[in-house]
DNA sequence: AGCCGCTTGTGAACGCAGGCACAAAGTCGC
DNA sequence: GCGACTTTGTGCCTGCGTTCACAAGCGGCT
């Protein structure tokens, strides 16, 4: 049970001698995904939709290709390249209309409807999240917590009361769970998980520091914030090797904010 | 990355093997630079760490890369092409000896000194990361708190007093911080993320939907719950289209697939 | 002692993503 | 109505990261 996607071991399917030899003709085997976004895309598509939904919100009408992804912290190549993926929604000479821009990403993005989120662990994080006004301003509206501590099922949190776990089946049927968000302790987490996948939950958001098995069609997202420390930790480390360089003081003004974007350092793209 | 969600990608140096490799390199800025390890690389170095420890608390001795691999979720040629960055710590025929390679990620990863944490906004989230106890037990003691709400100051949340956020300057070399966790609301992060860097933190981890303006010098982490949960939606959205193909149920033990992002998972839970 | 099988380490191919640069396309001004 | 200017959309090239496949190396078995 090797933790491998598709292909087995194997695959004695194309015979052809791996060493170099340029092969003109033969297509790549075109696969009937037309429309494929690459991941990384799709990422940044929601870094510009929170743009867009500020640019939006200060009357802004268009907006170029360059001012947003100046917003929004990219390279303006890049920002077009992604844009193209999902359609052809801008003007030549002139920009995007913020408000079809807007809904566009928003249909890609399977934002057209509200996507109800349930928290599972009602600990430190779980509360946090519950409490958190983020979500439901963004389309996806805690709706259902659930638990093991008795001291707590019952108990509101950030207005909506807690249910055992026990109740998974029923409340995520009744309530129209499409997110489970796992915030238990790593030793829960594969059973809540399949708890919810069984409930019919397909996206799952793990805090918990575990790998998560899953069948193929349940889409598994993991926050580990141990993890991005330790990389914070050999970025330190890294530098303390190199020999220190001149450290540019840093501009005086800020000025551009925008909204998050990847984590790269803070490089700033040139106008 | 994300998480993440896209992952900048820079190569870095590490002080480990020596150059030896013959390449005929066309780089125009030959730098003798020794090796460098993908940025990707050493996020899955984290997710192995996690995994030898655990091995080792297991009593276990050696373990081949095959077993590390399906233990932290990836391919064994990943996995093994990941070492191989820092150095060899294996035995043929044999597999690594835990107790080593954790020492060599480890150090590799900077984690042979403790790094401590200070937490700045003590909200809902700010309470949480306080609470938690997997920062300490991984060599990262959260030892400072600010925030500007009066009635905040002073009070102990995890065993920590809170500060105001004007004594970071002082705290900040007192306490040697070398990790600044920002979980302010938006609009106070960038003024947040300046006063850290003037205290001379060079790594941020930032939780607040913002891109950080920082010098070249300074590291940023960014967790971006609504971006994970918009690539989620994406993925429903995805598969509602084209998903009236086939419905494969079958697979119980599904592979830990998921994001083809740069994020990478946890590890596994032990049978 | 020598062979055999297992596992590492890595060269090389492949595929994807990023970025440049430009033609296409539309607008604005005259 | 036409030309000049602006900005999009994208072809192409580059480089990184992933994967394959295999020779080298090591321990154990006979
Ligand atoms: N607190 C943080 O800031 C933080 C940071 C990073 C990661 N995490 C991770 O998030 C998870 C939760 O952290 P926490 O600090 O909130 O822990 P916590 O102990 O405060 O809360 C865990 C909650 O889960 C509940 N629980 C336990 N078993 C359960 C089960 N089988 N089903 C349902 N609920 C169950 C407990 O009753 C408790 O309320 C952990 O995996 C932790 O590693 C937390
Ligand atoms: N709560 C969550 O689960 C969650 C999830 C995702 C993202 N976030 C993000 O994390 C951040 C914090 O969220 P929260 O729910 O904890 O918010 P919160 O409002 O509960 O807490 C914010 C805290 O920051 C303090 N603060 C305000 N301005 C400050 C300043 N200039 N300097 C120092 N402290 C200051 C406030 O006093 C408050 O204690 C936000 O940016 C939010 O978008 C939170």
């Amino acid at each position: 049970m090797v933790a491998e996607p598709g292909q087995g071991d194997e695959v004695v399917t194309t015979p052809a001698e791996p060493p170099a030899v340029p092969h003109p003709a033969d297509e790549p085997a075109v696969r009937e995904r037309a429309r494929a976004i690459p991941e990384a895309a799709v990422a940044r598509l929601a870094i510009y939709l929170r743009a867009l939904t500020e640019l939006s919100e200060q009357g802004v009408g268009t907006v170029s290709s360059e001012e947003l992804s100046i917003a929004a912290g990219v390279n303006s190549a890049k920002l077009r390249k992604d844009l193209s993926y999902i359609g052809s929604y801008g003007t030549r000479g002139v920009g995007y209309d913020v408000g079809v821009l807007i809904g566009q990403v928003e249909r890609i993005l399977g934002l057209t409807r509200n996507h109800s989120v349930a928290v599972v662990g009602i600990g430190n994080l779980g509360h946090a999240l519950a409490n958190y006004n983020g979500f439901p301003g963004r389309g996806f509206p805690v709706t259902a917590l659930f638990d093991v501590d008795p001291d707590l099922i019952g108990v509101p949190v950030g207005g909506i009361p807690v249910d055992h776990i026990d109740d998974i089946p029923q409340v995520v049927a009744d309530r129209d769970i499409t997110i489970g968000v796992i915030a238990t302790p790593p030793s829960a987490a594969q059973e809540v998980c399949d708890r919810l996948v069984s409930a019919g939950v397909q996206c799952i958001l793990n805090f918990a520091p575990v790998v998560l098995q899953v069948p193929d069609h349940v889409e598994v997202r993991k926050v580990d914030l141990a993890v991005e420390m330790q990389i914070l930790s050999f970025h330190v480390a890294r530098r303390a090797d190199e020999g220190s360089t001149e450290s540019t003081a840093a501009g005086p003004d800020g000025a551009v904010n925008g909204t998050g974007m990847s984590e790269v350092d803070g490089m700033v793209m040139r106008p």
